[in-house]
DNA sequence: CGCTCCGA
DNA sequence: TCGGAGCGG
């Protein structure tokens, strides 16, 4: 979700295409729950199932993060999972949004079921996915496993990657939303997969990589600072003000923030009439100075093979030669990167 | 989503 | 060598 609306109005020449390779020796931040929403929406079957291991727990989200940890350890991307703490108050509406949304998807999905449509089943079920706290403990004990650094965020996964980036313990933030520049992230990087492929009407397109760089952005939107695109995300829509400003669309909220510098100024002229159902200036407030910490470590170890299989294979019934072919790889693209980088891993 | 297999 | 189909748990 996050600000879905600012998307849309990042231009091309702001986003720079790229292969995984050419992220190479680049540690990324990642929004794991991000992740983990992909993949538990996506790893099904034609009927909407997800994998799940003999005792009926969902697999998928751990099926997912094995093979594309994998993927971009090979590219010699050092990614390091951040994981979601405590939402902040001002997210409570959007959360119930949320429920709320979801329940709805549920009664279709049994609705479609009764009728017997299995298409619309797997479509509705998609929209029904969430992560129990079980299923973010498989998550981290398996990155733990593989040897991959994972940091628990105290608030927000998003504020704490971007932190991370800022600082410059990572190069960038990575995650499907914008949320992360917003936060301060320098650089954002979208489509962080192998074969990124989206469906859009009946075809499938390829969605490569890309970097969007929070100078850039600024630049193509003609905009002075990282708080102008905060007050341009507030008008439009965030997580914690779903609707933006009624009857203000997109251009319009970029021209009030370019031509009145501020939010506050726009408060006090153009938006003086609004009511906003949270204050505005708490939203900003949110995004300027989140919830961070910076006790974390961000250190590669060899993959504990064993423990691997003792979570996939053992506990979730993987097929031992699939994660055997697994750990290999992933040994051989560790193993790389110690001699490709000196300083690095280890 | 990502892997593997199989047919062209 | 490529890419679509089908499966993974």
């Amino acid at each position: 979700m996050g600000v879905t609306e600012l998307g849309k109005l990042i231009p091309k020449e702001a986003r720079k295409e790229l292969k995984l390779e050419q992220l190479s020796g680049r540690v990324i931040a990642l929004d794991a729950y991000n992740a983990l929403y992909q993949f538990l929406a996506s790893i099904r079957q034609p009927d909407g199932t997800p994998l799940m291991d003999s005792r009926g727990r969902v697999t998928s989200h751990l099926n997912g993060l094995f093979y594309r940890t994998i993927n971009l350890v090979e590219a010699g991307i050092r990614p390091v999972y951040v994981f979601d703490g405590k939402p902040p108050e001002l997210k409570r509406r959007e959360i119930e949004a949320r429920r709320a949304a979801k329940e709805k998807a549920r009664e279709q999905m049994a609705k479609a079921a009764a009728e017997g449509k299995t298409e619309e089943v797997a479509k509705y079920a998609k929209r029904v996915v969430y992560i129990t706290d079980s299923m973010a403990e498989d998550a981290k004990a398996l990155l733990t496993a593989m040897g991959i650094p994972w940091v628990q965020a105290p608030s927000e996964g998003e504020a704490q990657a971007a932190h991370m980036a800022a600082k410059g313990s990572a190069w960038g933030a990575g995650s499907q939303d914008y949320d992360s520049l917003l936060f301060g992230a320098p650089r954002l990087v979208r489509n962080l997969a192998v074969s990124s492929r989206r469906k859009v009407g009946e075809e499938y397109v390829e969605v490569p990589p890309e970097v969007i760089e929070l100078e850039s952005a600024l630049r193509a939107l003609k905009l002075k600072s990282r708080e102008q695109l905060i007050d341009l995300a507030i008008l439009l829509g965030t997580d914690y003000n779903p609707d933006g400003v009624p009857g203000v669309g997109p251009q319009r909220a970029l021209k009030i923030i370019q031509e009145h510098g501020s939010l506050e100024n726009a408060l006090r002229t153009v938006l003086k009439a609004v009511e906003w159902p949270v204050d505005p200036l708490e939203i900003k407030r949110m995004f300027l100075s989140p919830p961070a910490t910076d006790n974390y470590r961000v250190e590669f170890r060899e993959p504990d093979v064993a423990e691997v299989y003792r979570i996939l294979v053992e506990e979730h019934d993987f097929s031992r030669e699939r994660v055997e072919k697994g750990l290999e790889r992933l040994r051989k693209a560790l193993s790389r990167s110690r001699t490709s980088s000196l300083d690095a891993f280890f």
